[in-house]
DNA sequence: TCGATGTGTAAGTTGATCCTTACACAGTTG
DNA sequence: CAACTGTGTAAGGATCAACTTACACATCGA
């Protein structure tokens, strides 16, 4: 999970996990749409998603195809979720509570 | 987003973040919990959570009281929502196209 | 006012990241 | 077989991140 939300960390990283959702793409078309940045330093990035469990690969002749692992993300998404929507929830108890509290006086 | 991601990624201030989630505690509090690491150390993921917009402090005497500000997860938390609730639908839209495909032969 | 308490900051070390250029190598095509 | 394509890996440099120890400061309590 450390290594999920370390991947995810990166924006270059994220913009190639959008690219990848919906569609296998191959590391030259993926490479091809950041060019303020060598294709070596895309590769790299693909090295820590795919480490990261975030991306599958799989070899069609010549080209490398990446696609997205949503099921990656899973741990980190649990995470966030519970921080994030139950931690509004308490937020929203508490002013709530507060608010009452005004009330009284 | 990129600063709460980050700062997110490190299981130590995940577990700070956990700990002010529910209760306001002070910073000598929170190291306590952290016997493995010197208190300064804590005291630098404390600030680094603040700059991400993930705590709020508060000083009541000799005290900083800090406290879990989950509104500061909303962009990461929307992220993995995307990548990973969407993503997740769209494997299993796959999935079941793939099943018709194989029943149809 | 003075010592004790609670915390942040400075400086320095070590290891991780991110990127670049150069190179290696398999698969495709003539 | 030879040149061409598509990609990964190696090596190196600049920066960043996570600690540690030493120190600075404000506040509290006698």
């Amino acid at each position: 999970m450390d290594e999920a939300l370390k991947a995810v960390a990166d924006p270059t990283r994220r913009a190639v996990l959008r690219l990848v959702r919906d569609d296998e793409r191959c590391a030259g078309d993926i490479a091809a749409q950041f060019p303020s940045m060598s294709r070596p330093a895309v590769s790299q990035h693909l090295r820590v998603l795919h480490d990261a469990g975030l991306v599958a690969v799989r070899q069609e002749g010549n080209r490398r195809l990446y696609r997205a692992r949503p099921e990656g993300l899973a741990d980190a998404a649990a995470f966030l979720q519970e921080m994030w929507t139950d931690g509004l929830t308490r937020l929203k108890a508490a002013a709530e509570r507060a608010a009452k509290e005004m009330e009284e006086r």
